[in-house]
DNA sequence: TCATTTTTGTTGAATTTTCAACATACAATA
DNA sequence: TATTGTATGTTGAAAATTCAACAAAAATGA
């Protein structure tokens, strides 16, 4: 266990709280680390949704079952990520999607309610964890918020300046850096990749944008203030 | 204050917390009652997000300004919903939403400094409350996690199959009635209206689907189990 | 019951997206 | 430097969506 520290560290549930102070919190709400090997079911979909698991090595997929019964994965997590966080905390229902692991991994599984209950040493690491926990499903929450915003426009031309905006904003400027190929940005648009390329091509002729690589510039009547 | 009660007594925040303690509590957290009149502005964007606010009459929109600098409607609070849960919870960041009164509005503010910091009279409604407090944002995640998942597909038709097994799996069964007219399930997936129709009339055709009004059976080779 | 309003389904045209195939530019590496 | 492979832009055809206008059905209320 010990051999995981640094990952610990890493983890966003456990900021702020000292390092000496991890191990002692983690027995203290009875955190358990399992070996799982590849293919081997963490979480399965239908069972109670208790703990939040905290990926130590390997990597854990998040998957769901599609109405026609196909596998997705819903998303992929590595080491010093968490998950499943968000059913453990929502309360009493049923896990609606399964994790599996993508290969020989390590996690860390902590029952939520024990995160939640009275401590009985009343240890402040305690409060720093839950504290921690909640930033972590708000600050999901968040950007679930507006990936959705950008994502219920209706053509890629109105994704595509839904991004950039909230990139602009974010960079409190109209130039910027973008952290996507545009293969990662159709995706994340969850448009067609060559003709987002087409819709870019566009606006640029039109001259509402600039761009090279993963550099852009939002031009023209562009609203900013007020 | 105290002619709230019914509000605050079915605000998801205060539940499962007695009625007796909730002022006593509320006056621990510092939380203060605040009068706007119409169109007045409760939270501006760009200030740094503190407070969650729960609605005690009137409603709130949250308001969001659009790339070209329209003014969009993220939602609307009614009185007993709570609201700028996530910002506030998130940690540091400044809003990127306005919380605006859409008519004379009284609501309720509380410091989440205050909810997550200790409590010297370590009253167990306090612990209650965090824990109100997570799971209305760890569901809201789940909720956004959902409509994320359906809105993200290509087609209208994907996009229908999608949250009517959504709604199959949440019934146990393929027959339900789902709690939206037309326009409102539009709404939700995000579509064209005119066009919903004319896939739900198709699927009717090829027999994947049966419905009335609200009613809806998904047929032929949609898989459940497994 | 009748009249009115709202909701829902249908149609065709215009727009947009997807998809497949290909060309070019760029990066990595032998 | 030449080669190879990846990323990006371009094109045209097929499919899907949006939009506007209208018709039919259902709900509302006088």
């Amino acid at each position: 266990m010990e051999k995981y520290f640094e990952i610990l560290r890493a983890c966003a549930l456990f900021e702020h709280i000292e390092q000496q102070d991890i191990f002692g919190m983690l027995a203290c709400l009875g955190a358990k680390a399992k070996e799982y090997s590849k293919k081997q079911v963490v979480f399965a979909r239908g069972q109670p949704a208790r703990y939040v698991g905290v990926v130590l090595s390997g990597s854990v997929r998040i998957e769901q079952l599609d109405y026609s019964g196909q596998r997705g994965i819903v998303s992929t997590c590595q080491p010093a990520d968490i998950f499943a966080e968000s059913f453990a905390c929502a309360g009493g229902a049923t896990l609606p999607v399964s994790a599996v692991c993508a290969r020989d991994s390590s996690v860390l599984l902590i029952d939520s309610a024990r995160i939640m209950a009275p401590c009985d040493s009343s240890c402040h690491f305690h409060r720093q964890l839950i504290y921690n926990l909640m930033k972590i499903i708000a600050a999901k929450n968040i950007r679930f918020h507006r990936k959705l915003d950008i994502i219920s426009r209706r053509t890629t031309k109105e994704k595509l300046l839904a991004y950039l905006s909230y990139m602009a904003a974010e960079n409190n400027s109209r130039s910027f850096y973008i952290p996507f190929s545009r293969q990662e940005l159709a995706d994340y648009l969850e448009v067609d990749r060559s003709g987002l390329s087409v819709r870019i091509s566009r606006l640029k002729k039109e001259g509402m944008l600039e761009c090279d690589k993963n550099f852009f510039c939002l031009l023209g009547e562009t609203a900013e203030g007020t």
